[in-house]
DNA sequence: CGTTACTGATTGTATATTGCAAGTGGTTTT
DNA sequence: AAAACCACTTGCAATATACAATCAGTAACG
């Protein structure tokens, strides 16, 4: 964001997002739980590039929505986190995939977590942000129960397994 | 959208509107009333570049976001609608804008409007969609009193005055 | 009628971004 | 010691973008 355009909200939202893949990044982070560059390489549904991934992640990082560690067991490894500002885009997945499923060709599998969300209302995204909270940020959580992010695994499995 | 990366509702989101210009165009149609490429062209607060414009209003088109009509005041001018898959783009708009007043630099003129929206919540967005449902889908509009585009229009109005 | 301006574009050119395959130096596993 | 794994980086071709100039068909004006 060296320089803008302009200080339209909107305009601003997509000069940080507006690409093909930054979002698929942090889709993959939130949902998939993905932390190492490896992991968001090669267990990527849309196949990223090794440079764009590694290009997206400077970048990200550099805008605040991520933040680098080193991975304490592997000294190669670094461990990306969400950061708060990131956490708080999860609004916005739930939107999009809301319209994606009413107007686009998605597929069952992929679009069953995208539904139980949308029908969860914001009392699960705010538990599901805790979670991340939790998990990313080192918060302490209190939750009874399965969590948000096992009752969306529990969906995306039984998805699978119902169709084969 | 001739081949795509995967069935996921936020990647096929994404392959639609996951570009710089996409929705901007939308926006200046939604919030600032563009209708011809000549007024998205020149009135357009971030400069979009004609061929991208002419681009993008072609892909729009295509994706069925946008319809194109002949105006019927001069036969080259062309009038463009939004359709209702693209009306109901409004909730991403909203989330869009809340997220960056809250993380990004925007300044305060172009984010009243913003604010206004966000803060009237879902019974403003459906007015809103209805207007536009009006304006552009020749739908029939009963309402009492000032529209939900006035309000918007009259708040940045104010905002632009009193900054000077 | 002739000039001028405006319409929605298209064309040309330079630069920036992207996608893909291969390679890097180092670490861990076997 | 060999093989696999780690987070990237590099080279190169293809694509997308920015910016300026140009186009032909109206329309308004004198």
């Amino acid at each position: 964001m060296v320089e803008m355009r302009s200080g339209c909200p909107i305009n601003l939202t997509l000069e940080v997002l507006g690409d093909r893949w930054s979002l698929i990044i942090l889709r993959d982070m939130m949902f998939g739980n993905r932390r190492h560059f490896r992991e968001l390489l090669n267990r990527s549904e849309e196949g990223i590039a090794s440079n764009i991934l590694a290009d997206r992640l400077k970048r990200l990082t550099r805008d605040g929505l991520l933040t680098r560690a080193d991975d304490p067991s592997h000294k190669q490894k670094a461990i990306y986190s969400l950061t708060e500002k990131a956490i708080q885009l999860l609004p916005l997945f739930v939107v999009m995939g809301a319209w994606g499923r009413r107007h686009l060709p998605v597929t069952h599998e992929l679009s069953v977590r995208a539904r139980l969300l949308e029908e969860g209302g914001p009392d699960m995204w705010n538990a599901f942000m805790d979670e991340l909270r939790a998990a990313h940020l080192g918060l302490l959580l209190e939750h009874e129960g399965p969590t948000v992010a096992e009752r969306l695994q529990a969906t995306y499995q039984a998805a699978l397994a119902a169709r084969g």
